[in-house]
This record gives C-alpha cells, sequence and structure tokens, in this order.
DNA sequence: TCAAGGGTTTAATTCGTATTAATAAGCAAT
DNA sequence: ATTGCTTATTAATACGAATTAAACCCTTGA
C-alpha cells in the first residue's frame, strides 16, 4: 500500500536531498526556504547554494508535512454539500463558485474541492468524513444540507471556516445574502406602482433563504399595508390558484427563486396556459433573478423583476473572510449579509384594472 | 502563526490520548482502529476497551497526519494554463470540469485546483510554480498556453499526469478529441448535400486543435473532390470577404469553434449585416459546437450543424486514466482520442442555385 | 592567551498516524 | 524444565517540514 509511485520513479526531492547536496543540514534548509526568524541570520553564501540545490532538484515543500508541523499551505477548502460544479446550467449557484475562485486566485491560494470527501461522507453516513478538510489552511462550506454535529466540531477545534449563506448556529461565520430587506423592498415597489392586493408563492422548502424571503415579503407588506398571502407550492397544478387570484383581485405575485425553481416553473407554465400577459395582465416578482440572459419571464418575456442575489460578491467575501479569520487578525464582525442589488425588469406594471377581462376562458 | 487554535479550548484527542485511556500503547490503538494486517490478531478484549476509549474522547482521526504516513493522498489536481480558470458556464471548457469532477467524485478523490499558483505562476513568470502540483497524487494539465519546459521535468520526474487535449511531446499521456475525423465528416456532410465550393474560416491561433480541424476539413475535402478555401481571420470586417464568396459561388462556410468565438462570432455578425439566411442562402457548418442552447446560429436561428466536442467524456477519461498512471497498472496505450458525435443542427442545407440573388445590396 | 560576544549552523524534538520488527506471554509437546 | 509455536502487544521508526535550544565557529578586547 506504501508504494503508489509509478515504476522506475525518482523520489520526490525533500528538504534533506536539499541538505545533502548542499552540504548543509535538513533545519538549514529549512530556515533559508521558509525565511528565518527575526533575529537570527544566514549566511547570503548558504542561502546561495540551498537555493540552488532547491532549484536543481525541483523541491516543492508538501503541503502534508507542512501543515502537519503546523504552518498553512495556502490552500483553501471548499465543501459542498452537493456538486461544485452543476451539470445543470439552470443551476443557480455557480457565480458563487466563480467569485470563489476569482478572490483565491487573486490572493495566491489554490482551492481543494472536497466533492470526493463529501461524497464519500454521503454515501457512508459518516460524519467524520467533513474533518478531512483540516487539510486545508481553511475551508469554506455551500450547500443546504449540512450535517450540523461535526461542523460543530470544528468550532469547537478552532478549525477557520466559513459558511456560504446565513447560518443560524451561534459561533458559525458566514457571507450570507441579505435577503429580508431585499424582499421587503421588493414589495414596496409593487406597493408603490400601486398594487394593493399581492400574493406570494413559495415551496416547501425550509431553507434559511427561504424563510428570511417571506421575512422580507411580510415585513415590506405590513410596511405598506397590503393585503398579502404566503401560499407554499411544489410547483404543480397551479392554473386553478392562479385563477381565484385574479378573480380575487389580486394584481401582483411576488415568487422565490430557488435552485429547483419549482415554484417559478410552476407559475409560469399556468400564466402561460391561461395566456395572460405580464405586466399588463399580472406583475411578477422574483426574489432572487437568475442572472444573465436566463431571466425571461413568462407572458410576454421580459427580464424579471425583484433582486440579484450578489452571489459573486458572496464567493468572494467569503474567501477573504477566510483568510481572514486564518490569520487570525479578525477586527470586525464574522458574520457578513451582503446587500441585494434590485433589478428594475419588465414585469412589474401598474396593476390590472379590475373589470377588463382576462386572456381567454 | 503557529497557533491556529482558539483560545481556551482542549486540544483534540489524538491516538495517543485513547492509549493512555485505554490502558494500551499508541500503535495499538492504531491497529486496531486501522485494522491490522493480515496475520495478526488482536484481543477482542483490548479491542472494546480501545473502541469504547475512541468513542468517549470523541476521537477522529487527523487526515493530514493519516496522509503524511499513507504517501497517497487521495487528491488530484487541476491546473489550467488558460488566464482565467473556466468556472464560468458561459465558458466553453467548462463541461470538461464537470466531467472532470463527476469522475473524481465518483473515485472519492478530492480535486485541488490550482488556480492560485497558476496565477501566481503567470505573473511572476516562473515557470518552477507549475511544481507544485506534486502535492497531488496526479495532476490534469488542460489550456492551449503550455510552458514546455516545467512539464518536460515532470515527464521525466515520472510525476503522473494527464493532458485534456492533444499534445505532440513524446510520452506526454492525453485524452483529446479526434478533431480530425470529426472535421473530415462534417466536409462530407456538406458534399452530400450538394455543396462543391466550400470556404473554410478559422483563427491566427497555432492550438493544435486548430491544427487538427483543418487537417480534417482538407481531408474531406481532397475526398469528396471539393473546391476548398482555408482563410484566417481575427473576427473583424468579414463583410467584404463574405460578399466575394458569395460572388465566387460559395455556398457553404466551415467555422472553427474556439474559446473566444471570435471567427464565429465574426461571421455571425456579417452574415446579420448581409441580411442573408442560414441555410436558405448560406449553409453553415461548425466545427465544434457549442453545447446546450448558446447555439442558435445567425441568419434564422437555428441550432448549428457540425459536431460536438465530448468536453465532458474527455474530463471523464482523463481522470480515469489518470489513476490508472497513479495505481501504475497500465495495461493500454496512455493516449486517447475520443469520437466527436455528429450534430444534425439546421444550417446545413441544399446549396442555393446560383441565379437566385443575395439578401441586400 | 583567554573570555566574551556575535553571527551561523545544527542536533534534537515536535506534529499524529502507520507499519514493521521485536518482545512478551501463553500453552502444548518434548 | 526446556524448546517450539502461537497469539498479543509494543518499541521504534518513517513520513517531511518547522522550531528551539545548543553548539560551533570567528573576531575582538582585555
Amino acid at each position: 500500500m506504501a508504494d503508489a509511485r509509478a515504476p522506475g520513479n525518482r523520489r520526490r526531492p525533500r528538504q534533506s536531498d536539499i541538505a545533502r547536496s548542499a552540504g548543509v543540514s535538513q533545519a538549514t534548509v529549512s530556515l533559508v526556504l521558509r525565511g528565518a526568524p527575526t533575529g537570527m541570520s544566514l549566511a547570503p553564501a548558504t542561502r546561495q547554494r540551498v537555493i540552488a540545490a532547491a532549484e536543481e532538484l525541483g523541491y516543492v515543500p508538501d503541503p502534508v508535512a507542512t501543515r502537519l508541523a503546523a504552518a498553512t499551505n495556502a490552500m483553501l477548502g471548499l465543501y459542498t454539500f452537493s456538486a461544485t460544479f452543476p451539470t445543470d446550467v439552470a443551476h443557480s449557484y455557480y457565480p458563487i463558485l466563480v467569485g470563489v475562485e476569482e478572490e483565491a486566485a487573486a490572493q495566491g491560494q489554490d482551492l481543494i474541492l472536497f466533492t470526493g470527501s463529501a461524497r464519500a461522507a454521503a454515501r457512508a453516513d459518516d460524519p467524520a468524513a467533513v474533518r478531512r478538510v483540516r487539510v486545508a489552511d481553511g475551508c469554506l462550506f455551500f450547500g443546504r444540507h449540512v450535517p450540523a454535529e461535526p461542523v460543530r466540531r470544528l468550532v469547537e477545534d478552532g478549525f477557520p471556516f466559513v459558511y456560504i449563506g446565513r447560518r443560524d448556529e451561534a459561533g458559525v461565520p458566514y457571507v450570507g445574502a441579505d435577503y429580508v430587506s431585499a424582499s421587503a423592498d421588493v414589495v414596496a415597489r409593487l406597493a408603490a406602482a400601486g398594487h394593493r392586493k399581492v400574493r406570494y408563492l413559495r415551496e416547501h422548502d425550509q431553507a434559511l433563504a427561504s424563510v428570511d424571503r417571506e421575512d422580507g415579503v411580510l415585513r415590506g407588506a405590513r410596511d405598506a399595508g397590503l393585503d398579502t398571502l404566503v401560499v407554499r407550492t411544489d410547483g404543480s397544478d397551479l392554473d386553478a390558484l392562479l385563477r381565484e387570484w385574479l378573480d380575487a383581485g389580486v394584481t401582483a405575485v411576488v415568487v422565490e427563486q430557488t435552485d429547483t425553481g419549482a415554484a417559478l416553473a410552476g407559475l409560469g407554465a399556468a400564466i402561460d396556459r391561461a395566456g395572460l400577459r405580464c405586466p399588463g395582465d399580472l406583475s411578477l416578482a422574483l426574489l432572487g433573478a437568475p442572472t444573465g440572459t436566463r431571466g425571461s419571464a413568462p407572458g410576454g418575456g421580459a427580464a424579471f423583476s425583484g433582486f440579484d442575489v450578489p452571489m459573486r460578491a458572496m464567493g468572494r467575501g467569503a474567501v477573504r473572510l477566510l483568510l481572514r479569520l486564518i490569520a487570525g487578525d479578525l477586527e470586525g464582525p464574522s458574520r457578513r449579509l451582503l446587500p441585494c442589488e434590485p433589478v428594475e425588469g419588465g414585469t412589474i406594471g401598474p396593476p390590472r384594472p379590475p373589470n377588463r377581462t382576462t386572456g381567454r376562458a
């Protein structure tokens, strides 16, 4: 088991090889390459010889050994509880990865994707596997289904990590999005456009992101004095519900955007089947608009009105926060909520006059 | 720097703690927890005591130490030479990552993205930085601009690695796509549709992928006895060229798909400006069609005809090959070209009759 | 000449686990 | 009682680098 080396293969050079080659001790090699502590000096000639030998042999420090000796290795972990690179292009999380990668690269940090470990952990139902993240200097966590216990242990051990997305657990650092304010703001915009009767469509999911949006919607509705109702759906058979809403004088619908997009897809299908136009017949707002070109709404194909989740910024911010935690020089709070940019879009208009008839029977 | 431990929490338990608690040696603990080699037996009572103590203390093995002792670390590297890591889904290489991650996860391997190192290497123009990939058990390389020297060193050292994309250098294992056959096949399809006069538009790039496509086009044209000409472009000002072609009786154009997409974009713009329809006025074929929905062609918006680069399969295949190299049990060749799937699309039609006038003056 | 001092280098130890060679203990047979 | 043979356990060491205390120069100054 020990020998996984391909045949006919020189061993990776280590510090002792350099030492022998340069005629010094391993300790000296470490001091030269790692940098001597203040007050200790190396002879320039020695330094040169060591560096030359290291170059000659193609030495690269073993991050595992480095890590075991309690230093850092310029590697950040990324532990996701789903695929890191989503196969489905419709998957909405990848801008986070873009942000993480951008910032990590800018900071000279490499990235370890614990996809193999995560998969193994899930398959074997082995909560201890999360510990593997300790090979990195610190780790980003991301995803909905997170085993609480192993993460609690990481906190306890003082291992630096950051969640992407808000978390409730005490002492867990995170970088999230301020869904509450953003959602309230969307409702306020509907109110400003003249809407009085609004419905909020969400999924059955218990995720914090969903809870926050609902909180925001309710807060915005209360502040504006709107008639609002929260409805949960799995996205199927929304035709009757839509009809009912229209008959009751509802003029605007707010939908949450999730990773599955079930609620949105279901509503969109129902709107198309009913032959409704947006925002002519019905105003639509999306809490968390998908980025780029994929945001064409049903009933006319306009860009969704709503807000933009700053996913890329979250990724970047999480990396920055993590690096501060690793360095230990954290002054401010280790929990941050980033503001969501309002998206004007084209699906919010004035409310449809109650007398006008809808698309078709 | 040394202390990454949060203040005031106890050190996490290690094997020696269990040993003390159970009244055995550390070696025994390791043997119990890890499993003794065949031929060596543990007393059931001892085993019980050790397991109980480990449970009691909440022991979890330190993966860092485990790997330091075990020599292989179940980590595969991924090093790209492009300016930015293709985490953006819009990037044409993204499916490769999907494939790599899929297969790595399935094999229980974690993935190290050397984005930070690559960036640093590029910035400092330090070819030695590539050596950092040795922290992984093996590495995948990917990208057009590859510093030859450090890679040659890796070959020399016997470090297991695999290129994604064909390489000329001797002894470099790769998983690529058979652009030659696929391109020849596309030309054959044009010939079968009745086209006699065809132009091939490519970029100035010297990349092997471009060379292969041109070779394939030329081979296909020769086999079918077509009148063919290769034209290089940077994608700008193709209007005059397009006009010239039409006047000369050209009825089909083949374009290469690259990471920049410059040639294709330029031709598309020229076609749109000329008000041409595809395939009514001109047949189009794309060598390496973008996957999914992004492939709508100019002059009508049909899906491109051409072939599909099996990027996902390349990613998966590269991981599999790399693991075989690492394990050392390689029987077959370490160079593989995967076939490209032909894509029917809607931009190849019968040639336009020579008498009919084109879109506009 | 010896001691003191400063600049350089190294021996020794640490990190936590895996593994092997060696030891100890138990028991049967001689 | 001694040898021989299992079975159970441990001492010792490797893994590769970081770190500290100690040793080694080589000058100066007395």
